[in-house]
DNA sequence: TACTTGTAGTACGATTTCGTACAATGTTAG
DNA sequence: CTAACATTGTACGAAATCGTACTACAAGTA
């Protein structure tokens, strides 16, 4: 990889990464005290699996240290967004679902932050958004593929 | 802002985040112990500032609180990546400089981590990452304006 | 079955984050 | 000048992050 590359590649992740923080910021706007948008994660991550999901595939699925999702998802539970049940195949295991809640509370501030986004200004530049969409997410199954590998 | 645009800026968003926290790991690999990827972009923001800024200045830059720019600093200092010293303009403030031992760390990680990047299996995406550069630095530049009219 | 090894979740403690409150200094209106 | 007000950095404490070590259960071996 020239220097060329390797300056363009740090220079990506430096805006990925202060692009990241905004949506953060934007969405936690929305969201209860002591409630981030990793829990907001969280939460639309379980709204597409009814059947719920251990805290080891959510650790693993949202690259966080087995013991911070715990932390995590006590949080969740103890305001009611989550409810935590024994896993029916290994009673070493639990699940988390989202209750209705929650659902709630994904609902509110999904349309709190779309609003935010719409009546943003400057406004939002969605052509520039929608041109990055596909090959971030190549970038990002790229990425994913190689933790994979390697560690 | 209709359904659509709205569902890929979150989705935009979401990839984003996934994306930084990816990088995040790569350089914090080449990092010592207690050296985060934020302390990796303070020195390096300092090395293109020789004569220092304040606290104030790196916390906006940074977009972190105020209080956790001041621990953050320490930590650097603590291990003399940089040095603090009076602000000559203002008996309140102070400016942090980066040192050579600094000014080492970042060479090596920077270093190290494109030697990582450069030999990931699968390869980086570099066409799609130079692809999405020039739109994702516009969309940057308009969530800076739009944090400096409103908060 | 008894034994070895592996895996899920958590208690615990060191460190980090960050909101509140404050002391020191700067700035400005009069 | 000086009194109000603003700004800089920090002490402090509550909460979050995450590495280490542990317990409980599972799975494979003999």
């Amino acid at each position: 990889m020239d220097d060329d590359s390797t300056h363009n590649v740090f220079r990506f992740f430096t805006e990925v990464g202060i692009i990241a923080q905004f949506s953060a910021r934007l969405i936690e706007k929305n969201l209860p005290e002591r409630i981030t948008h990793l829990h907001f994660g969280l939460l639309g991550h379980m709204s597409r699996r009814p059947d719920g999901e251990t805290p080891q595939q959510l650790a693993y699925a949202f690259q966080v240290p087995k013991t911070s999702m715990t932390h995590m998802i006590r949080v969740l539970e103890a305001e009611g967004y989550i409810e935590i049940v024994p896993n029916p195949e290994d009673a070493r295991s639990k699940l988390a679902k989202i209750t209705p809640k929650g659902g709630e509370l994904l609902m509110q501030a999904y349309a709190k932050s779309a609003q935010d986004a719409a009546t943003m200004d400057p406004p939002l530049l969605i052509d520039q958004i929608e041109q990055c969409l596909e090959p971030l997410a190549q970038i990002r199954a790229q990425l994913d593929a190689a933790r994979d590998k390697s560690g």
